[in-house]
DNA sequence: TTGTACGCGTTATCAA
DNA sequence: TTGATAACGCGTACAA
């Protein structure tokens, strides 16, 4: 054994930057300056830093590098669900990008709570990470500010501001909203429900947009929407069928505003005997798994959020360079998907 | 400013413990000790203490606790798909448990991948977590050494095992596979398919508990199997009941590995106008979201998915505290439900 | 019960 | 280009 093994340590038997830049015959700094790819260090250095750091499996400790540079090589992602695949989408494009950086991703699921948001918020600021991602411009106070003080590059999901300085990557979900009610009234349809749950900022910002379109059109009736704060669910969506076309048998077509709730009442109206889409058309949201399965298949808006998702984490690549980007709001768009079911 | 004043510091303004402790009129120590309520401090002090971190808003710095102390708060989880809402839902009770306890839940997704799981274990063993829980016993030699060498206490989820020493929790996908079989053959049926996707550890052994159990009652047909590589989606399934049924078209029923597979193959018998279950009996397994809504309602089996990730963080809780646990090994049993497809 | 001394592994800073 | 020195903020070990 030499006086340099550190078995019996803390730190369970690992080498340090010391053991490596010993080896290598270099001081620690030079080791580390190697290894990091920064300042001028001679070729030949880092040749054998480098080998050295190999031959002694050395792994650098994220905690001694957090506390000596003040930051930690990670990025806290925060969404509100990971039950809705749009945001598992979301995630893995964020993770594709970041991780080959050399960040370490770290998911923050906030359960469509503001006070488990600001919560999260905190701890993940403790953790000094290089940037942030968060879902959407609805938060509390506290949660801005603490956003607003840490100074920690960070890029808003989903959602679209013009807000001067705010950087995000989204859609309009309004417009998403009015092109999906447009495309009803197209097909002749006059009496359309919209009907939601969780309602969130962006299920009513869709919300909106159907409001703002059968009003254009003079077609717009309050009682035909049916909002229910529950969680989105297939199950949800067979249940607001129902209620729905109990207390509105004249009804048209329906705007789901998600595709889970959606493709629930394609199952329920299947089972009751009506016919989608001659007796009532059938729109959801987010084109998700399946609903180009279903039957009928389900006309929906597809979101592209894997696309948000390896905009917003290149976007936060250059803030946390200290870089500039170009483009501050990056609108990715929407597509409407017509189908079978309307 | 008093020089006290730490703004401009790396730390961003933070105050410390050391801030904390000359506010309170104690040494560091205590303060520390106070925070943490661990050994002998005078509830006086405690109190001090206590009001000091809150007036200045102190959040203890992770980074600097974990290279003290060689152990950071965190419990990594390795699912291998945040696809399958089965560990979505287990990764939400592992969190209910462990979050309370103060511990930051690191989500690690290897895709199903061997490598991609030595990676990321390589990664977040980089950070010393307290405790670790992994998906199955599949995994490459490196990091089944990489997990033992580490000396992390570790909860193996779903699948279970004898070995000695071994904890986890989980059911017997084995026993499970069987079960669906069984129910299939007393409904009569003589022609029962095995039709399965992503072929992970725990689809074959479902696979081989339909096996026994058909070589059991002497109806085994290896040309009954139909596995694909491919991800496990609805699309899939509706693609591979025409496949199978192109092959077999004297088949009377199918036991799909995955409820979104089954949830596929009955949209597409629904569309080719096959009744099931009349003409094919279909079953499928895990009972995700919507199986009880679809047409017609899904004969399933039901994994306790949320009831694992409590016991196992319950478990390792215990194991991360030094503690022994009463049994190594849980069962969490599973539940076939009869609906109307089989 | 409280406090002192020190080290955890790394990077920033400045000097050489 | 390289290295010595000094933190970073906290917990362990031991002394008082």
């Amino acid at each position: 054994m030499s006086s340099n093994d550190r078995a019996g340590r803390a730190g369970g038997g690992r080498h340090t930057l010391q053991d490596v830049a010993a080896m290598a015959g270099v001081s620690p700094m030079t080791a580390s300056r190697a290894l990091r790819g920064v300042g001028r260090v001679d070729p030949a250095l880092v040749e054998r830093v480098r080998a050295a750091a190999a031959a002694l499996h050395y792994v650098p400790d994220p905690a001694a590098r957090a506390l000596a540079s003040a930051r930690s090589a990670s990025v806290a992602v925060l969404v509100p669900s990971l039950a809705n695949t749009v945001f598992v989408d979301l995630l893995e494009a964020v993770h594709e990008v970041l991780a080959p950086e050399g960040y370490q991703v770290l998911i923050g699921n906030t359960h469509y709570s503001r006070d488990e948001e600001e919560q999260l918020l905190r701890n993940y600021l403790a953790h000094r990470p290089s940037g942030m991602l968060v879902t959407g411009f609805e938060r509390n106070e506290a949660a801005r500010r603490l956003i607003e003080a840490s100074g920690v590059p960070c890029v808003y999901l989903m959602e679209l501001t013009s807000a001067p300085g705010v950087h995000c990557v989204g859609l309009s979900q309004l417009a998403a909203g009015q092109a999906v009610t447009e495309h009803l009234l197209a097909r002749g349809r006059r009496r359309i429900g919209f009907v939601a749950a969780q309602l969130d900022a962006r299920t009513m910002q869709r919300a909106e947009g159907y409001r703002r379109t059968l009003q254009g059109a003079g077609r717009y009736d309050p009682a035909l929407e049916l909002l229910s704060p529950a969680r989105s669910s297939i199950r949800l969506g067979a249940t607001l069928l129902k209620d729905f076309l109990a207390r509105h048998p004249d009804a048209d077509a329906i705007f789901f505003c998600n595709d889970d709730l959606a493709q629930g009442a394609l199952l329920e109206a299947l089972r009751l005997g009506i016919r989608i889409p001659e007796q009532l058309m059938v729109a959801g949201f987010n084109d998700l798994e399946g609903s180009d399965c279903f039957v009928p298949r389900l006309t929906t808006v597809r979101t592209p959020r894997a696309e948000i998702g390896r905009c917003a984490a290149t976007m936060l690549l250059q803030l946390m360079r200290g870089g500039r980007v170009a483009q501050s709001a990056v609108d990715v768009g929407f597509e409407l998907v017509v189908r079978e079911s309307a």
